[in-house]
DNA sequence: CCCTGATTCGC
DNA sequence: GCGAATCAGG
């Protein structure tokens, strides 16, 4: 690029228009890199950067704030009335003796959505899901899950302590 | 992946 | 001095 007076002239003027530095770089056959090289070079008042090269250099900047948690931890995992104190594997959470079958209200398979509602994962982080499988008829879990969900009293009196 | 502007650095 | 490359945030 030739920085002719005029050519300088022409970007100071651009440049006080407002245009971004690839719009004006755009206008006169340069690329954005000329001008905003250009008009650095040229002290031009800087534009807002969206970017934030010094200042607050923050090493660690979350020192882990604690974080609130909603107030109830979703989803205990689901237990058959009948079975006292027996939890599924995955987070068992509340061991309430006799938890009432879905407490799983909030989420993505609404309550007619006719889906697995076995939760996967941890919940409030970004991977939690729910199963999605189809559901047994009648149960809000699909056969893998329900497998898991109710524990037959038989079954648990032999292998409970 | 698109945009933005700033800085770096070989030329 | 120049500007592509690179960076870094939205």
């Amino acid at each position: 690029m030739d920085w002719t007076a005029e050519a300088i002239e022409r970007l100071k003027a651009l440049w006080a228009e407002g245009h971004s530095t690839a719009e004006i770089g755009r206008r006169m056959g340069i690329s954005k890199n000329a001008v905003v090289g250009k008009a650095h070079r040229l002290n031009l008042p800087a534009r807002p950067s969206p970017i934030r090269r010094d200042a607050a250099p923050r090493p660690v900047p979350v020192p882990r704030a604690p974080r609130p948690m909603p107030a109830a931890r979703i989803t205990p995992p689901p237990i058959l009335r009948a079975s006292p104190m027996v939890a599924p594997a995955p987070a068992p959470v509340a061991a309430t003796p006799v938890v009432r079958a879905f407490p799983v209200a909030s989420s993505r398979p609404r309550l007619g959505s006719r889906t697995c509602c076995w939760p996967i994962g941890e919940p409030g982080t970004s991977g939690f899901r729910f199963c999605g499988g189809d559901p047994m008829a009648g149960k809000p879990y699909c056969t893998e899950h329900a497998a898991l969900a109710y524990v037959k009293p038989r079954d648990r009196r032999e292998d409970a302590a």
